[in-house]
DNA sequence: TTTTGATTTTAGATCGTTCTAAATAGGGAA
DNA sequence: TTCCCTATTTAGAACGATCTAAAATCAAAA
């Protein structure tokens, strides 16, 4: 085992060529004659060679190789996102650097500075909560593309994320056809631009639609979170009869604290969810939500990287993905 | 911006020593003198240097890369395996190249070949249904440590995973207790070395606890696949009064067909699952499952390539973490 | 003063590729 | 034949680090 890497002057060697030719196969030049081609391309089979990138851009200065920043890898929207962007990666022949910053700026700068070091050609970013706004641009000045993605902090940079105003709005519009007026917002404590997009949502759908406002509600982002805010939910001066929830996550667990409460989630109060992760689908009732397509988001970050690392000097682009209803059973038409 | 990159020469000269001096600086060694040390170090600092560990990778073959190998991102029970292994990577200041399979051998190979030019240290591969059973001694030949994770084929190499027979094993007694006697196993179709461990799993348990064999349905490995196979559950020739599932999502759907069916998942029949992944907590009723820890999997998996990276010549090393039975209400006692 | 031995420092080769600039071939046209 | 032009090939210097082997420095011992 161990055997050596089989070099370009091996290949060169076999050949009976130069380092140099051999080299123009590997990248496909047309400059190289048929024949010769034809010849290089079999011993370089026969000899199992796979060219050293790294070394490559050691001159070339291109690592085909992107990292990506998440805060969360358990949160399956963010792991669905990722998906969309190693399948793009892939078919682009790069290579996906993947870290978790766990929504720590220190330690999303250790992760930053390990990808720098590795080289990386562009980042895909998802910031972490409390993230300086500076930082896009001082990746930038590192000469590394930046795409953030999903969050948005600072200066404008490329853009991939979904529009959560409109979303939040379809989920209005929803509500009140199912004839719901009174309608709460569970949101979460963490202050991200996620979490300001959806509330400027809720407020300009509530002025659009001329529905009641409830009350908005703060939980932890977590299910067990979410369940013990639906006594606070029900304690509510106006007592709503629908909840908007900032994501499925939440609302699966406000259902489940529902309950508890002795209070039908549908039935009793309409609860709609963002996201629709596939445990929408799972819960009981199964969720209404509204689709955001996170691969696809994924997919549309990864593009406008490789399209920045082939033209640096585009100007910023923003790829927003339109959300779509899902109407499933835990918004009832009220009786 | 696009600054070019401070390198040791650039340093070297700044501080008035050799370009090996401050090499010797960035690795730590003790052979240079403190006041060397401190004066090269503040000078690194303020220059903002950032070794390129791809150029030192060139002279002494060790990357700090690793690559994963995963047949699916979407399923969190791979997310949650992939944190782990990511988290006690960053931890040891490696960084993870991610990439995925869909579980088709074809694109693996791709995959393995991407890695391979980036000249990744080592591999923790899953790999996917209908992989050669002489992929893993290949990568070896590569000069490539690798683990296999979760599931496992060809001759012994390490591995990290799960005992789905002793997880199985539990379930199956808990059900038991609960006053179940005949038992169905909603099983996959995709062949893979999990599918078989649990299928033995569960032939082992009724032959140890005397529960009676209700029967085996196969279903695709997808929630509205499970649903779909609630039908033939309920078909069976023995009625079962509790169903064993392959994994969660099985689980999940399963209980939402038979809902669809007129069965009460829970009170008219039990149901339970494997993996116990936060939707777990999410079904209605909430479904009682073995938990398997996935990111301790994966941090297992990590270490067990660190480890390998070490000392190329020790041993294979099986790493198996025990399950834990989580009862919820999807498996009341039989009345 | 010279020797010795340990401690620090360094020049120069090297890893596997790509780039630059120049050399070599292979045909026609003159 | 010689000249010129295009098509192909190549030698050798990069890229930024590490390694090897040897040189320089310094203090204590002889």
């Amino acid at each position: 085992m161990q055997r050596k890497r089989v070099t370009l002057e091996e290949i060169a060697q076999a050949a009976g060529v130069s380092r140099a030719t051999v080299s123009l196969v590997v990248r496909k030049s047309p400059l190289v004659a048929e024949h010769t081609r034809e010849r290089v391309e079999r011993i370089m089979a026969e000899m199992d060679y796979v060219r050293d990138i790294g070394a490559a851009r050691l001159r070339n200065n291109s690592s085909r190789t992107v990292g990506v920043v998440v805060p969360n890898l358990v949160n399956s929207f963010f792991t669905e996102f990722l998906s969309g962007v190693e399948e793009v990666m892939a078919q682009d022949d790069r290579v996906v650097l993947l870290a978790n910053s766990h929504d720590d700026p220190w330690r999303q700068e250790e992760i930053l500075q390990r990808f720098r070091g590795h080289g990386v050609d562009g980042i895909i970013l998802c910031p972490a909560v409390g993230t300086g706004l500076e930082l896009p641009g001082r990746i930038a000045g590192w000469g590394m593309a930046v795409v953030q993605a999903l969050r948005e902090i600072g200066p404008p940079t490329d853009f991939a994320g979904a529009d959560y105003i409109a979303a939040v709005g379809l989920a209005m519009r929803h509500l009140v056809e199912q004839g719901r007026r009174r309608v709460a917002f569970l949101s979460v404590t963490a202050r991200t631009s996620a979490r300001e997009e959806r509330l400027a949502g809720f407020a300009r759908a509530l002025a659009e639609t001329g529905a009641g406002d409830a009350g908005i509600v703060e939980a932890d982002l977590t299910w067990e979170g979410a369940a013990q805010s639906a006594a606070r939910i029900l304690a509510l001066d106006t007592r709503p009869d629908a909840v908007l929830c900032f994501n499925d996550v939440l609302a699966a667990g406000l259902m489940a604290g529902l309950r508890r409460a002795g209070c039908e989630p549908g039935r009793d109060l309409a609860v709609v969810g963002l996201d629709d992760l596939p445990l929408a689908e799972l819960t009981y009732p199964p969720l209404t939500s509204v689709a955001m397509d996170p691969p696809g988001i994924g997919r549309r970050a990864a593009r406008l990287l490789s399209r920045r690392l082939a033209d640096a000097g585009a100007p910023p682009e923003r790829a927003i993905v339109a959300p779509r209803l899902i109407v499933r059973d835990s918004s009832p038409q009220k009786v």
